[in-house]
DNA sequence: CGAATTCGTGTCAATTAACGAAAAATGCAT
DNA sequence: ATGCATTTTTCGTTAATTGACACGAATTCG
């Protein structure tokens, strides 16, 4: 009776979801009895859900008789993280950063060894850096790209190494400059490009990550060197790092 | 009698279910009025799971006030992927496989008659074959699926003898043609898929393994015929073998 | 700017569908 | 075989889920 007037919840879906839970929780299937001990159910219950997690897909009989949790869970949870609207949980830290730096700021995912850039908000000064969303740009020389793959190295390394083509006098074509520049960005947190893909276009960038550390996508701040005061760089890599801290904190809250 | 009797299935776990399956394939959230008719059920209904789902944390209230699907999901199905560390283990050697090979690379894991990929690596060639993690093929014509099923074919085979459909010209329809590919599989130490799932597209799977020999997922290679040079199949096949291998160690020294 | 939809959210009584207890079946160890 | 433990089925009861209806707010349309 001490209990707030809860919000109407439907017992059977709750119970069986419960169910779904432990059972993901678990290196081994488990079997009826202990299941109902556990979660404090009768057995017929825990029975009667178990047949329709089944029947669902949720579940299935291991060899020994018990009852295990498919990778079905896995899958529908997948979809969440590959729909997830990046644009809309970075669409805050986004307008903020615009308005600290009054620079263009880009969000960015990774496709294959380039960044797509899939949101931007435009520099409101004069002299702009115009890449369209949708735009790609080799992931080893900018701000974005390069962040990502700082977070995915041990795997992308040997892949972009027979790929390092020059842009600019600036651009790294060297891998085990690569190698130093990667190190450097993890230790920084941030990533810094030093107008390798667009002559006299600096860039900045910071990783977007999922609870589990997963790197989705990186912030971007785009400056023409001109705009670029003495200190500006630590300011700036600064503000992108915690901008994309918060967007990757927002994530978790989802 | 030929009927197998319709598992009982509670309506509510159900259709608890079928709208957060729903929630999780979409991209934007979505309204009760648009579930209720998209998903045939009462708006009440709908309203009352949607409530029962956000109390358990699965789904949340869009400042948009529509209903999307949390992380949650996520984060229970990412355990069950968890309790099997087999990522972490394999990643090192698809690096491997992807550096010696350019093609794409995939992690799989039997559910069923299918196989799940939990783990990829994109090819850096232009054409590439893209089925997402969390996607599935049918064990009996891919690479990683033919290589599963070669190590459990005993128990298998009358499971798969009544489900071959054909996919492609090259499928393998017939249970005796798929006997003896088995066989030959199993001598071979790895699995070829001669296009019998995609139209062209070829792929190479072999076993990864625990120390008592059971057999947990499969390495793979996915390769376009056009970048297929003579002599390719064996030197690939050899090096996904070798791969797998090199896991299954790495697992017993878990 | 007002009218007409469309939507989300309550209410409530009817009835369905989920429930628990207990019995039947199955499996396992001795 | 015999006895214990677990899984599965059955069944009557009732509580929990349900759908119809209603209301206000928001949105669209004329």
């Amino acid at each position: 009776m001490t209990e707030p007037i809860e919000p109407r919840v439907d017992s059977t879906l709750s119970k069986g979801l419960k169910i779904l839970e432990k059972l993901t929780s678990v290196k081994a299937g488990m079997g009826v009895s202990e299941l109902s001990r556990e979660l404090d159910l009768t057995k017929s219950n825990t029975f009667r859900l178990l047949q329709t997690l089944m029947a669902l897909g949720y579940v299935r009989r291991e060899p020994d008789k018990s009852y295990a949790a498919t990778l079905k869970t896995w899958q529908v949870g997948r979809s969440v993280v590959e729909n997830l609207n990046l644009r809309t949980a970075a669409a805050e830290m986004m307008a903020y950063l615009s308005h600290e730096t009054k620079e263009t700021i880009y969000l960015a995912v990774r496709d294959g060894l380039n960044v797509v850039y899939i949101d931007k908000i435009e520099s409101l000064k004069p002299i702009r850096s115009w890449n369209p969303i949708g735009g790609t740009a080799p992931i080893y020389c900018v701000g974005t790209g390069k962040a990502i793959l700082s977070a995915n190295y041990a795997i992308l390394r040997d892949q972009v190494a027979p790929e390092l083509q020059l842009f600019t006098d600036k651009t790294i074509t060297d891998i085990e400059a690569l190698d130093r520049d990667m190190a450097a960005t993890q230790l920084r947190g941030y990533a810094v490009d030093t107008g390798e893909f667009r002559q006299n276009i600096l860039s900045f960038g910071a990783n977007i990550a999922l609870p589990d550390g997963e790197v989705i996508g990186a912030l971007g701040v785009s400056v023409p060197d001109v705009n670029l005061a003495e200190g500006d760089v630590e300011k700036i890599g600064a503000l992108v790092q915690h901008a994309a801290r918060t967007v990757s904190e927002n994530l978790a809250r989802l």
